[in-house]
DNA sequence: ACACACTGTTTACGGAATAAACAGTCTTAG
DNA sequence: CTAAGACTGTTTATTCCGTAAACAGTGTGT
């Protein structure tokens, strides 16, 4: 047998880390976990958490209900191993790309696509740091990003938590999107119109002045991206902290490094670099006015082709 | 009767803002939706959203279960109605106080409190934009807030996602742990101590070394609030974010609000001027990249001149 | 060869949401 | 004033859920 690794180790958490005991006698197994919990995973994919019952899933293997308890403890453990297989482990690329804000944002991105792609998986309640294998390898994905910085362990931990966050938030709220969309059978801008046009009458100037106004400006009919727009600002200010803490302007709470980075704003390689990252910022800055230009002109065009709405 | 307000409208909305058609016929009703709300809301508070059956709740009025239908469409409805109850409607003290720092920050407690007062309203599975008195009331007394800067709308409203989106997730994680509590029967140090032991165990050095680092450090131990440092960077990005828009110095990065406008993009000049973009950007990694060395080799420099510490 | 650990199955139980039919009650149109 | 019928809370029944318990086969180690 394998060995126990702990005693109270939730068993499910043990599978996941795959340090169960097989056993040795008795019959062949004609299933296994694994093929379980991608079965019940291909269900929750198309039919959500609430199409997942231990008949559904045993019957889609082509076995009895009861027979799945031989693999699993209980629908709990099965979900657990399920949120596991879908989270997976963030890929190479986002774990080396760049700079720790550009992985960081690599690290958020994917995330969310594992959250669109199995919507689901924000619906199992959490219970503290769940402690699985992927989820270790995103956090630790996460805190090699932050690695570069000159921030405490503590301080890592947080901004992990914020961009971690902000992926479950965004899944939440377009996964909602996107679940109605299916519901009802309508696409995301039906979707859009129709609330406005109910919050257009729900909503009065009178009992919600700022709510209204917003309304009006169309501003729930915009279609940008505010949780992009959110982590961005989110980091931005992980990025003053950062500054503010490293040049000592700002006391940071139990820390016992101190890098000074005035003591090396006098380095000349490291001014020209400065200058360079500076130059490029406007460059950049140049780029944005350019496209937003000739996006109102493309618009422009677009809408005098079709006049009408 | 009350006016019909819109065709399409979902009765549990409908209900929550209170225009739902009262009968005038038959016999006197011994209920009435307020009842069956607060005492479903008690069961939830008591016992968690898993325990709110109709027969519960009926049970608790005394009543039979069917006798529910009579006043709620369906289960769905009545959770509605009981979010919209336990989320209430921001205080007067909260929407006046302060700039709009302090009380995007003072919204944000509000919020957070009324989830650990009501962890079941954490559960509930979120559809769109809720479209109830008090939500609205929330999101007003946040865009009210941000009303003195010069925000767009559409600015505001993703301020304000950032805003509840922190609330929601800590909300989350904390009510996990307290949950845990609850039912383990013990207190949050041990439930963390137990935590980190569990994590020495699994992590290790070889395959997380980051995350095993972050362990020993104690950074599982720490009892700071990891969400309001998330929030206060937020905040700070969005600070800087209208510093950077509003003296006018520097354009108004919104790209993000014109990303991806599929109307657009297949316009020639649109596509040269988002791949100089592209461009620029990539340049602007590599400064960064280089900038990040020219740091560290200072450093080393420095430090090699100065031995010890 | 045989004990028995282990397999997948059958049967059974309690609880869930809610559809349908029912008998009693109150309003209102005639 | 009366009767239609809208509306009340109740009863009964259906379907689905997770899973406990008992069961007859199957393969291994002694």
């Amino acid at each position: 047998m394998t060995d126990a690794v702990e005693p109270e180790l939730p068993r499910g958490i043990a599978l996941a880390w795959g340090v169960a005991a097989n056993p040795q006698r008795g019959p062949k197994r004609e299933m296994s976990v694994e093929r379980i919990v991608e079965a019940a995973v291909d269900i929750a994919d198309a039919e959500g958490l609430g199409a997942v019952s231990m008949a559904a899933v045993a019957a889609r293997l082509g076995f009895t209900p009861m027979s799945l308890y031989r693999y699993v403890n209980a629908k709990e453990d099965l979900i657990l191993l399920m949120q596991e297989e879908a989270t997976g482990a963030p890929s190479e690329a986002t774990r080396t790309a760049g700079g720790w804000r550009e992985r960081l944002e690599a690290l958020y991105r994917e995330q969310l696509q594992h959250y669109l792609t199995h919507p689901w998986v924000l619906d199992i309640p959490i219970s503290g740091v769940p402690a699985t294998p992927n989820s270790a390898a995103w956090m630790d994905a996460g805190l090699s990003a932050l690695a570069e910085t000159d921030l405490t362990y503590t301080e890592r931990l947080a901004v992990m938590l914020l961009v971690t966050g902000t992926a479950h938030w965004a899944g939440t709220i377009l996964a909602g999107y996107a679940r109605v969309e299916r519901e009802r059978g309508v696409d995301g801008q039906a979707i859009s119109r129709s609330e406005d046009a109910m919050f257009r009458t729900l909503i009065t100037a009178d009992a919600y002045p700022e709510l209204r106004a917003a309304i009006e400006a169309g501003a729930f009919l915009d279609e940008s991206d505010p949780f992009s727009f959110a982590l961005a600002r989110g980091l931005e200010g992980v990025s003053d902290y950062i500054a503010a803490t490293g040049d000592g302007r700002r006391e940071r709470p139990q820390s016992w490094v101190e890098r000074d980075d005035a003591d090396i704003a006098d380095d000349k390689k490291f001014r020209e670099a400065r200058k360079a990252v500076r130059d490029a910022e406007k460059v950049l800055r140049d780029a944005h006015k350019l496209e937003r230009q000739a996006a109102r002109e493309a618009r422009d065009r677009r809408a005098r082709q079709r006049p009408e709405m």
